[in-house]
DNA sequence: GCCCACCTATATAGGGTTGATATATGCAGG
DNA sequence: CCTGCATATATCAACCCTATATAGGTGGGC
């Protein structure tokens, strides 16, 4: 799944500027799943254009650049809706939080509290956020789901780090005390 | 968090080669939240040998190229801490499948049953595998804790799978009815 | 028995991606 | 008034991943 293929996603759902694309990664619904950043976007947007896949109309704008504003064409739906039926990649997910953790015995256990009540934060404002913007607006089924399941998984781990960072203090309390005797 | 500070974690827990670090990010603990491939593997373990924070120390093999076996100094120790205290880059995930299933409604209803699928059985296959590897051996506080976090959000995601396909079939499968009357 | 596929083990070239930076201007807050 | 942030496009170096080269061992199917 690279950028063009990203790309065209967020361009299906209406047309858009390469700024706007990347807001879409940054904020939007897919940010929670894939990412693209400005030196990957504009160069996938001007091959996509290049193959016809998608049209580039110029809107002058005051006082700003110039905004470029890609729709998608008939035979970029198809290509499209031909990658969405290849096999995809295996998910993956980087997380220094994790990598962390997994090291919280040698960590000062004030830091490890901290990264904690941040992280949990982090949770809660997503998790707000995205049971927030379903009240007012009839979604369609895809985007549907895959709001719910990231929200299932965002609460899922909030609770998780709720329930048991008392558990871990603890222990690597107990470990440093060790240490100093 | 670079892949120099990942191979230092990795050592961090014992001496290893190249061709074992990779692994540890394939098949091991880490692998669920951080990959690395030999491309940077390699020209890291050798500018952390440059910097004196890994020895290298060669294993002559049977048939086989040498084993180049690397090990932490203290002052890779040190490194690894420093970077452990500086703060994590938020978490990020790339998953073809929930791009794929935010289309749902382009796709044939076959098609996303299968891929739901084949998502709940790995996420069960990945849940007996690092539930199983418990019981045996004490593991430290922070592995643990990450390792029932890991559990926690995959369950979570499996569950939400199983109670929700249904639901979405359905939705899918009236509009593809409405786009042929 | 034989062949194919996969495992061990290191290394590199080529291509894709990220993050920082350049350019230019408006707007809001301290 | 000045700093920081938002809009808007674009590029570059650094970094990283994928695929490949090399080379022999091991296990399963026919």
């Amino acid at each position: 799944m690279d950028v063009k293929t990203l790309c065209l996603g967020v361009l299906s759902r209406g047309e858009a500027s390469g700024y706007e694309i990347k807001k879409a990664f940054a904020e939007g619904p897919f940010s929670h799943f894939h990412q693209a950043s400005f030196g990957s976007i504009y160069p996938a947007l001007n091959a996509l254009a290049a193959e016809g896949l998608v049209e580039v109309r110029e809107q002058a704008q005051d006082k700003r650049p110039d905004k470029k504003i890609y729709s998608i064409t008939p035979k970029g739906r198809n290509a499209l809706v031909a990658a969405l039926m290849t096999e995809p990649a295996p998910d993956a997910m980087r997380s220094d939080f994790l990598f962390i953790l997994s090291f919280a015995q040698y960590l000062p256990p004030a830091r490890v509290d901290q990264l904690i009540d941040q992280r949990i934060a982090w949770y809660r404002e997503a998790l707000a956020r995205m049971e927030a913007c379903a009240c007012n607006e009839t979604i369609p089924a895809g985007p549907a789901f895959v709001r719910g399941m990231g929200i299932a998984v965002y609460r899922a781990a909030a609770d998780y780090l709720e329930a048991n960072r008392e558990k871990l203090l603890a222990e690597i309390g107990e470990s440093a005390l060790m240490v100093a005797e």
